[in-house]
DNA sequence: CCGTATCCATTCCGATACTG
DNA sequence: CAGTATCGGAATGGATACGG
């Protein structure tokens, strides 16, 4: 995907490691909380070799790291890195995106709350630096 | 991807419509203003019948608007809906990650600028009702 | 100019079996 | 439990040729 012209281009780069059909998934679901290999591939129903390389994927590129089990078992967990915590707007944004235009208006769905207060999340915005709300009209892209 | 687990959860079905690997620099370009068949060829550089499914498949799934040219010319354009709109914090979201992880200090890459004072955009946030920042551990997903 | 039709190569995915 | 190895089928992508 990425020639010439796109390799300059950040969105590029960042679906050349999010834009596979799990990586997204399995991030979700460790902002979720999850930490083991058994874990995700419950939650996510796929294949253990897919999984497998996935999660190898992943920690080759720096979003999840390999560790020893917090609770002594011998295992390891993936668990995320400072890197992979920063996809965390991104999920949210899909999430969101999700709620609004891709759910009937009574249809059962998962939320994401602010744990402290029990609230949703406020919908995420473009900012301008002085605080004005940004439109794809409102930007351009420079260079 | 859709097991009965996961079609309750909006992030899979947004990347069911998104995670594909091309929905999302599509609607990158029409952000950036493309419409017309042609400048979605170029500047992305794929092939025109991969295109063409998938701008039929954004279409379709109501992202994008067949409408006549604005410039009176024969042929059509593709404009965004409100539903594609939509997807800029993502694509934003996407955009401020890889510059932040997959760049190198002095590279060259493109930036996102608010056009009115030309200054780049803030930094996507989540936040919640009361104004905090929230990261992954600070929310719970809930049903 | 804007696609569609066809063909081929590659990649991806799931199921299964196997190992430490 | 946490993977690896292998295999077949499905989906995806690119090139090219063709049509309105």
């Amino acid at each position: 995907m990425l020639d010439e012209v796109n390799a300059q281009c950040p969105v590029a780069r960042a679906l050349e490691v999010l834009g596979d059909r799990w990586a997204l998934m399995i991030l979700r679901d460790a902002f979720d909380g999850l930490r083991r290999f058994s874990e995700f591939q419950k939650n996510l129903g796929l294949a253990k070799n897919i999984l497998a390389s996935r999660l190898k994927l992943l920690v080759e590129s720096g979003l999840l790291q390999l560790q020893p089990a917090s609770d002594g078992s011998a295992y390891k967990e993936y668990v995320l890195t400072d890197k992979g915590r920063s996809v965390f707007p991104i999920v949210v944004g899909l999430r969101q995106w999700g709620e609004r235009f891709l759910f009937a208006a009574g249809e059962t769905r998962s939320a994401l709350l602010d744990s402290a207060k029990g609230q949703p999340v406020e919908t995420l915005r473009v900012l301008a630096q002085d605080g004005r709300v940004l439109g794809p009209e409102d930007c351009v892209r420079k260079r």
